[in-house]
DNA sequence: TAATTAACGCAACAAAGTCGCATTAGCTAT
DNA sequence: ATAGCTAATGCGACTTTGTTGCGTTAATTA
């Protein structure tokens, strides 16, 4: 249970570090141009996130992404108590800044958050 | 382009009214007994959040789930920022009725808001 | 350098959702 | 009431996203 460093996985770390938004399996194997099979990446990222390297995102289209947290790499215990940016045209998916804070109901404690706003980004807007 | 009334339509209608969660498309097949076709209640709930009946929620789980609202019946235009709330254990998807503002960086549009929280409700916590 | 086992590639699988198409059945206008 | 129009249905095939089993490869450690 010790991990390894491999060519794949440090492959999928520099794409993810040279994109500083969150990515989509299918993003990243393009990026890759497929020299990574599919299983493997899924299970690299899976792991990542275990390991607390990144966070993983359900956008709303269903879809996953991973996005590597400045604090991540930082701070041990932090949330991810923030929201993230889908552009419905350029497909990004970035991290937003500010922390929010959710009070819940009396009683239900919170395992995790996960929100997505989509709509079109500054970039998009202006063309 | 004009709606019909079909039984099916009433009675997937019918059970999301019963139950005041937000369902997803198994659990609307199950609480219908298998009478009604797969494809069938995908476009029936399709066609709710078109008409702006229900609203949809994509949750952490990757699925999607339906929830009709209060609001929805009343109100013309509304929005949905709120928080669903899903408990890991019982696995039920509810709405948080506090609405929530988000404010975007300069330049961005939203279109769609879709916040979800995972973790164990009340009644799963006392247990 | 050899032993251990994490990680890989490949293939099969599963779940969620969509779509084409022929058939059925609401609605509307006669 | 009846006929015509076409929305909605059922069925099947299909796509996309993600997981898992298994035999093989290769990173780490001793
Ligand atoms: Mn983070
Ligand atoms: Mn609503
Ligand atoms: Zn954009
Ligand atoms: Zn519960």
């Amino acid at each position: 249970m010790k991990r390894r460093n491999t060519p794949s996985k440090t492959a999928v770390l520099s794409v993810l570090e040279r994109a500083n938004t969150a990515l989509s399996h299918d993003m990243l194997e393009e990026a890759l141009d497929g020299t990574i099979d599919r299983a493997t990446i899924y299970r690299i990222l899976n792991r990542f996130c275990e390991d607390g390297l990144t966070h993983r995102i359900v956008a709303d289209d269903g879809k996953q992404y991973f996005a590597l947290c400045e604090e991540c790499n930082h701070q041990k215990a932090h949330s991810h108590n923030h929201f993230h940016f889908r552009c419905l045209q350029c497909e990004r998916v970035e991290c937003l800044s500010n922390e929010v804070s959710v009070n819940l109901p009396k009683g239900y404690r919170a395992e995790n958050f996960n929100g997505v706003i989509s709509g079109v980004c500054n970039r998009c807007a202006v063309a």
